[in-house]
RNA sequence: GACCCCAUCGUCUAGCCUGGUCAGGACACAAGCUUUUCAAGCUUGCAGCGCGGGUUCAAAUCCCGCUGGGGUCGCCA
């Protein structure tokens, strides 16, 4: 139905196979997270094939840390492959198809490299997304093909694999716009079917510049040890050069395949928003469940050096407390240290402000009250409180702000009794005797 | 510099193809409500078709130019 639509030649209905193919000299980055998403969405809207092909042809800078790191953060985004390949367990078929243009007097030896002669030519592609573009081949310099190393060069791998794999749309950044015409002339060379080609609009940073390490992180590692979630990260990408239309912003992938339609992207470069990514993670955030939110916190608990071994009931019940308001898991580590650590950090004006000398007396009348307690929570807590604050003839907020600093060390939080009730009686007596010395 | 791509609120976008809706939504920002604080939530507000020519009764929408931004010019991918 679909497949037919986006193919120039409505008669023949071609099965979609698109690849993700990047490099393993670098950890994943957000733009090419963007990349493998489109491809992973315009494979599963079309119910064709998405393929992932590692093209690791340059020995000296790819690693293995870096393969593992790329595989490792497409699973966690949840973009999963069908077929998988590396370039570098392929380079018997290269040099293949250099002896073949050799022979055939298409491309020339200079030294031991292979180079493929270009013919003075217009050529036209059909771009999915901008519609036809042209070129003249006539300015373009000879291509190299294959190394004096005896290894290929990025395009004559890449046209090659594209085509043995029968990759019937090539998705890729716009960057990749001006290779295509030399591409292209390799591709005749061989004698091989074009495929069609979509050029994606580029990622910026915040300032419209390029995408670098010096304006934000940019690998989607970074975005997980940060505490974004893979929905929101993926839920966030999509929304940079596409909609999904009505007005949605919050789209889940299985919601957005549903509507993806790859001639609906967008030709304009998008700029990277960080505050609408955490948005969105805020979102994802809210509407999880307590008991999966608790489990991917505990990672995090740990890192943070905090005993995750905690009693798991009680920990919910803390993540009850703050889920509504996390931006990011680390977020939590934040809200929740006064809970984790021996000793709260208030700062000096605090003090000064709020743990002044008169409040002595105070925090001891509640805490004799607290003491008392068999039950402690919300109710019973409050109660006491309630009670200090009419012996005393005080407004309750002028207790309320100086006790959550005196448990917590901090001036915002939950409400009051939520906070003593996780806190516990035993710490919640003893951080109001010692609050003021 | 050459070649190529692009252009709607500060940002992401809908609308453009098949001209005629007060140019719609979201983030951010501001105000209000709520409230023991901070968030969250709800309500409201602010803010845009880069410029200049055409075509047309009518242009964000079609055409041309300009300006501006981006990309590419490796035996890296």
């Amino acid at each position: 139905m679909e497949a037919a639509l986006d193919n120039t030649s409505p008669n023949t209905l071609v099965k979609v196979r698109v690849r993700f193919a990047p490099s393993p000299t670098g950890f994943l980055h957000i733009g090419g997270a963007r990349t493998a998403l489109f491809n992973w969405m315009y494979a599963r809207c079309q119910g064709g094939t998405f393929i992932l092909r590692i093209e690791d042809t340059d020995a000296e800078r790819s690693k293995q840390e870096y393969l593992e790191e790329i595989l490792r953060a497409m699973k966690w985004l949840g973009l999963n492959w069908d077929e998988f390949y590396k370039q570098s367990e392929r380079f018997d078929i290269y040099r293949k198809y250099a002896a073949q243009l050799l022979d055939q007097g298409k491309a020339y030896k200079d030294g031991e490299a292979v180079i493929l002669k270009m013919l003075p030519d217009q050529v036209k592609i059909f771009d999915l997304i901008r519609g036809e573009i042209k070129f003249d081949t006539e300015t373009l310099k000879d291509q190299v093909l294959m190394k004096s190393d005896g290894t290929p060069t990025y395009s004559f791998a890449c046209v090659i694999d594209d085509s043995l794999m029968e990759i019937s749309h090539v998705i890729r950044g716009e960057d990749h716009i001006s290779n295509t015409p030399k591409q292209i002339m390799i591709y005749q060379a061989l004698g091989f079917k074009i495929p069609k080609f979509a050029h994606l609009p580029l990622i910026m940073d915040e300032e419209g510049g390029r995408m670098s390490k010096r304006t934000g992180a940019t690998a989607v590692s970074d975005y997980q040890k940060e505490g974004f979630l893979p929905e929101g990260i993926v839920n966030y990408l999509m929304l940079l050069g596409w909609s999904p239309g009505n007005n949605q912003e919050k789209v889940s992938l299985e919601a957005a395949v549903k509507k993806f339609s790859i001639k609906k992207v967008n030709k304009a470069g998008a700029a990277f928003s960080i505050e609408k990514l955490t948005w969105l993670n805020t979102q994802y955030i809210k509407e999880m469940p307590v008991e999966k939110l608790t489990d991917l916190l505990l990672p995090f608990l740990k890192a943070k050096g905090y005993d995750e071994n905690v009693d798991r009931q009680w920990l919910e019940e803390v993540v009850k407390l703050y889920r509504m308001r996390l931006s990011t898991l680390l977020d939590f580590m934040d809200w929740a240290d006064y809970l984790f650590e021996p000793d709260i950090k208030v700062t000096e004006e605090d003090r000064v402000k709020y743990l002044t000398a008169d409040k002595k007396e105070w925090f001891q009348k509640l805490a004799d009250g607290l003491q008392n307690l068999t039950k402690f929570d919300h109710a019973s807590t409050e109660e006491v409180f309630r009670n200090v604050v009419g012996v005393l003839s005080i407004p309750s907020g002028s207790l309320v702000h100086p006790v959550r600093i005196a448990l917590t060390g901090k001036t915002i939080g939950p409400g009051l009794f939520e906070t003593m009730a996780v806190l516990g009686k035993e710490r919640t007596v003893k951080r109001l005797k010692d609050a003021v010395s």
